[in-house]
DNA sequence: CTGTTAGCGCGTTCAG
DNA sequence: CTGAACGCGCTAACAG
């Protein structure tokens, strides 16, 4: 095993004849050096492979270059998407990423948020789980490193955030499936707890009241961010009585339950029922037929909120909100039964 | 912004009234501290609210509770998958995981391993992208912390790794293409630089000699692990004078290259076309018809690697190999022109 | 059993 | 323009 013998400043500034704050100055281009000492002392540097140790770095001057990290799960090709984005931005930028996963529990939100603020961040990236949870919510007054949320929204705290407009992108899909005829249109996403799930409720009402729609509140499935929770909700929503014709999936994680429901029960998207996912993952087209889809660019999120923070730490921006376009992406469809055009 | 006042030992040392290493004795539990002792300082601690800095205590122990994972594609389920294993199993251990992006490019392979070796992680878990590089090798000598190379072989170099029995796998998959009546079985899979690759290639050749089946080198592509080169492969076969029956894609990017493909050209999998993934990811199965996949179980690749790692750590392991079986799951196929049974 | 002291490796005051 | 000295927060010798 290689042992690579540990070169400090003052092996450096031994090495140069110099003292070690000058290795120091020359090293952090600090104004005033002579170009005779800049020499001697980048010659030494570059005989000794000297490195900087960034644990010492970072206890002297207080700052990590590390970012921390808060998804629900990282094997989720959405959050893979937003963690590769922001990954790509702060790796060029000199920084290192911290991961979690924070899958389905509230609580660890919160034990991530004080593990990473313990470690010294110098800033945070987050995709709650919930945005009105108090614990959480002191958590992050604590920190003194800039925040930057990823599609949520919580109030009164000093945060960036990267939104995006899910509201237009429910809003064409609904009209999409209202103008091939459907009047029993399915919904199945999450709890107002969070931005994305409030707004794409919003984007469902307004659309099914613009067309003059009655509401039916059966056909409307809220809850916890689980392929189960679609996988049942989907199970439930085709046992009604009078089952809707067409279904709004309004996360990956539904999309995922709610396929898979279909294919159990051999419903053929496209031939027996019309499919909507909120949430573009590349595959989804790839199914036979195609579905439709509102489509997000997440890895953009991910580059944009890592933006964002290092703007933050370099002063050149304050906290702000930065929107992400959604766009409707219509690949098949059927008209519902007893529709004539 | 909350601005929590920096507590130090010596802080809590002056509130219990002893001295700065007394308070780290009972913290560290170093034996010999008396009760009286103990519970002042215990309550000191709890008064004050004090954490201990892991940035000072990097610098003094030289471990960061830090480990370094390097990958291809964080946002590619496979990967996501092993992260999400090793992340898991990390953090109840009290380590935190930095990620990474190789991207196809084997010179940042090198780079992360400089960058997370100066940032002295204590271990690192490896998916390289060519285990044959002479400079990622001579990185890799550098390290003094245990590695743990996940599915890949670099002979020489010491280090644990968490390996997939590929072979079987690819041998089950194309005997039973063979029993359905193939003849002409087509194959994409990574360039030989990776032992995946290898035990592919292997178990193709092996299984087509069992049956004593002509090798066909133009049915035989190895390329960059990139959906690109799956989906160009698979046009250039369909495209061939004597196209083949059945496809075997030896990785997820060449699935989804390959499946992009058959789309385009509407060839119906199952129906036209026998289709074989050399990875399952879970939603595979939700194609329609299903696809055939030889499976692996990446979460519990990467929970063995962070294992393996922390066994090393805490000393009670050596290097050494941790074996990951690979199951072969039927789910669809056709049999090829003119065979009658 | 407990307190005093010396660094880990670096950046940054201060004098010269 | 350069060097000597201090301290970031902690742990581990060494004394008492």
């Amino acid at each position: 095993m290689g042992r690579a013998e540990k070169v400090t400043v003052r092996a450096v500034a031994e090495r140069a004849g110099v003292a070690v704050s000058s290795v120091s100055r020359v090293l952090n281009d600090h104004a005033d050096v002579s170009d005779g000492l800049r020499a001697r002392v980048l010659a030494a540097v570059e005989e000794l492979g000297y490195q900087p140790d960034p644990v010492a770095q970072s206890l002297r001057s207080g700052a990590t270059r590390t970012i921390g990290c808060i998804v629900r799960d990282i094997a989720n090709p959405l959050f893979g998407d937003i963690v590769k984005g922001a990954e790509n931005v702060l790796h060029d930028a000199g920084y290192s990423l911290l991961v979690s996963n924070t899958d389905g529990d509230i609580r660890r939100d919160v034990d991530y948020i004080e593990l990473f603020l313990r470690r010294r961040v110098d800033g945070l990236l987050l995709s709650l789980q919930a945005e009105d949870n108090a614990d959480m919510i002191a958590a992050l007054r604590q920190a003194s490193c800039p925040l930057v949320l990823l599609d949520r929204d919580v109030p009164g705290l000093s945060a960036s955030a990267v939104l995006c407009d899910h509201f237009t992108g429910i809003v064409a899909a609904v009209g999409h499936l209202v103008a091939l005829g459907h009047r029993r249109i399915g919904l199945i996403a999450g709890q107002p707890v969070i931005r994305a799930s409030r707004e794409r409720k919003r984007g469902f009402d307004e659309a099914l009241a613009k067309a003059g729609l009655p509401v039916a509140p059966e056909l409307v499935r809220l809850g916890p961010y689980a392929a189960e929770f679609g996988h049942a909700s989907t199970l439930e929503l085709l046992d009604l009585a009078d089952p809707p014709t067409a279904l709004v999936a309004g996360g990956i994680q539904f999309t995922m339950g709610s396929l898979r429901a279909l294919h159990e029960r051999g419903v053929r998207i496209g031939a027996e029922l019309s499919f909507i996912s909120a949430d573009d993952i590349d595959w989804l087209e790839l199914h036979d037929p195609p579905i439709s889809v509102v489509k997000r660019d997440h890895m953009r999120m991910g580059h944009l909120g890592a933006d964002l923070l290092l703007r933050t730490l370099g002063g050149e921006a304050h906290p702000c909100f930065e929107p992400v376009g959604t766009t409707y992406i219509h690949r098949a469809s059927v008209q519902p039964p007893g529709v004539s055009r």
